[in-house]
DNA sequence: TGCTATTTTGCAATCGATTGCAAAGATTTT
DNA sequence: AAAATCTTTGCAATCGATTGCAAAATAGCA
């Protein structure tokens, strides 16, 4: 075994020792301080070097109460939206000198308030979280402010009003959709939501629900569908129900792409023209989108930037005062890609 | 703002106060620990709960020198593959009392050197890899040996023996695949492989070749592609090379399922029918095999499981000594998922 | 050379939890 | 009641880096 074990690492005491002068010096050295003489300095950034001297973080966090860490707290890695975020987050924070740690809450209450515990006792310098679907109280949050850990919410934000938060306009991209189904002749659309206590959710259902009455459309309850889970089971079992209705809707807005990609399957295999006789319109725009046929048409949420942007906002606090907080809220602008699950001008052209 | 900031932590020297005892029994009754009397115990342990007490797991890693931590380093976070990988680490992780850090490559080597780095500091107890795309040569990885901090290697491993690995038998995975589509009749076959510095890419693409060998069949040299980064668009162009050829095959193993997917869509939109004049199989079996039509035959990468595997492998050599590791490699099984885009068979019966 | 002025260094405390060892307190034995 | 034993507690050092303040070393000047 080599002559440093995994707890002899290199330190400045070492470094001190090695050059007869005291740890201080070592440390003022290494931080380049103009009252270390240069010659010391040069000589201690020198050894430094040859000794592959790693200063401790951890002492350092200790010292600081600073970890310079953020925690990131999401339902599943593996998703694609989820992991986009996340593939944001990281790159952002790494370039501001961020280490992030990360927890699943597999979308249950329960493992929310054990993750917040243990990042806490982390030290976490900040917190980005995507809510559990199951969540719908916040008092186990508080701890956080409490102890003045700036969190930031993306995506699945809560309501109140005070949280910082990353999102898309979910009313108006819905809406925007449901118009475009409108706009393409639909008319009875139906709508596929997921849980109706999380805010994205319910958003979205109300931006299709002003679409329709703000063209003079009845809503038809039967028609607006919600699952706790909005997952490619729930939405095959979703488009069964509403097609087999005496009067089946000829559009769907689905709050999400599997939502819409079950639908498209199930549509096919019952022989409906897609989008002649049902046009589907998803939500996400996630990879899928492009490669089912016919290819499906949907919402751009742009999971990269709001990673990116969570971080920004996550610096920005950082850095003001408690008090000094401007833009508590950022809308990221979104766009619906029109497929050919929804275009039916392109046929008659 | 509240008489507790940021940094006001409760510690067990305001318990020990409040209490009129030395931090050493709190601390201890904090522990459970026998020789502190019961009832001071309790009381600790009560008054701990009531101010919100949360042990400062940083003051606690700078003393025993073990952060709890484990580093992940990947090429990126957005992959299917990926995701799942992280999503099984981060659970078993979590089991374990262990936090995970995650840092991108971005498939650079550079990027590796870097994070190593930047995980060091942090005192990671262990690291899980897949490696860069990049990464050839492995120097930048002793280091850790050096601090004796393990290593698992997943999935883009290196080909160093004593490296502990979790794999599937990429080899055995690429002849059966490649043998299903002989089997199906296919008497040209294609390979469309990843980088040949990358192990899995070299051991897929000898199974392939082996398969061929036993079944008789020639290797036309000119089927036999190689892409740095084998993504949709080098599919596609591979897909485009191989089938404008005088000789065109008439099967493709693809090493992944991005050139799989894009396989599929040029001979479809060359009009050319599958399975019946070209077979396609992909590789990891993602979630667009399903998705896309027909259907694409793949092979079961076990994401989740790998990760949790790893995890394991890392606890079992944090618990041995170093000189008591027993299993330095996992090789998880694999199998062949038939689907429409190999199956000529069912259109037969 | 002697006396300030300035530059360089080192001492010691700090962050929070743990632990070996010694001391104090409680209990039992003779 | 004194001695011996056992239980419970506290002191002080440790982990590694930083920093206010004081001390030492050097430079500048007369």
């Amino acid at each position: 075994m080599s002559e440093t074990n995994s707890v002899g690492r290199v330190t400045i005491y070492d470094l001190a020792k090695e050059l007869n002068v005291s740890a201080s010096t070592v440390s003022r050295a290494l931080n380049d301080r103009q009252e270390v003489s240069k010659k010391t300095r040069t000589a201690v950034q020198k050894l430094a070097k040859e000794r592959g001297y790693q200063p401790n973080n951890i002492a350092l966090s200790l010292r600081t109460n600073k970890s310079n860490t953020i925690g990131i707290m999401v339902s599943w890695i593996n998703r694609p939206f989820i992991s986009n975020l996340i593939s944001g987050i990281e790159k952002r924070a790494k370039e501001a000198g961020y280490h992030v740690i990360i927890t699943q809450t597999q979308d249950k209450r329960d493992n929310e308030i054990e993750n917040i515990q243990a990042l806490m006792g982390s030290r976490i310098s900040a917190m980005i979280v995507s809510l559990a679907m199951e969540t719908k109280d916040f008092d186990h949050f508080t701890i956080l402010r409490d102890h003045n850990i700036p969190v930031v919410f993306v995506d699945r934000i809560p309501p109140a009003s005070d949280a910082v938060r990353i999102q898309i306009d979910n009313y108006k991209a819905a809406f925007t959709a449901t118009e475009h189904l409108i706009e393409q002749g639909c008319k009875r659309i139906a709508h596929f939501g997921g849980s109706k206590f999380q805010l994205i959710y319910k958003e979205r259902r109300a931006g299709y629900l002003a679409a329709l009455c703000q063209h003079g459309y009845e809503v038809d309850e039967s028609l607006v569908l919600e699952a706790t889970n909005l997952s490619m089971e729930e939405g095959l079992r979703m488009t069964e129900k509403v097609l087999n209705m005496d009067n089946p809707p000829d559009g769907i807005f689905c709050a999400n792409d599997s939502a819409g990609v079950s639908a498209i399957r199930y549509a096919k295999k019952k022989g409906i023209k897609i989008p002649q006789e049902l046009a589907i319109m998803g939500f996400n725009n996630d990879p899928v989108c492009e490669i089912i046929e016919p290819e499906l048409s949907s919402v751009v949420h742009p999971a990269i930037e709001m990673g990116e942007r969570a971080v920004e906002q996550v610096l920005s606090i950082l850095k003001n005062s408690p008090e000094n907080r401007t833009s508590l809220s950022v809308i990221l602008s979104t766009e619906v890609v029109v497929r050919d699950s929804t275009n039916r001008l392109k046929e008659k052209s």
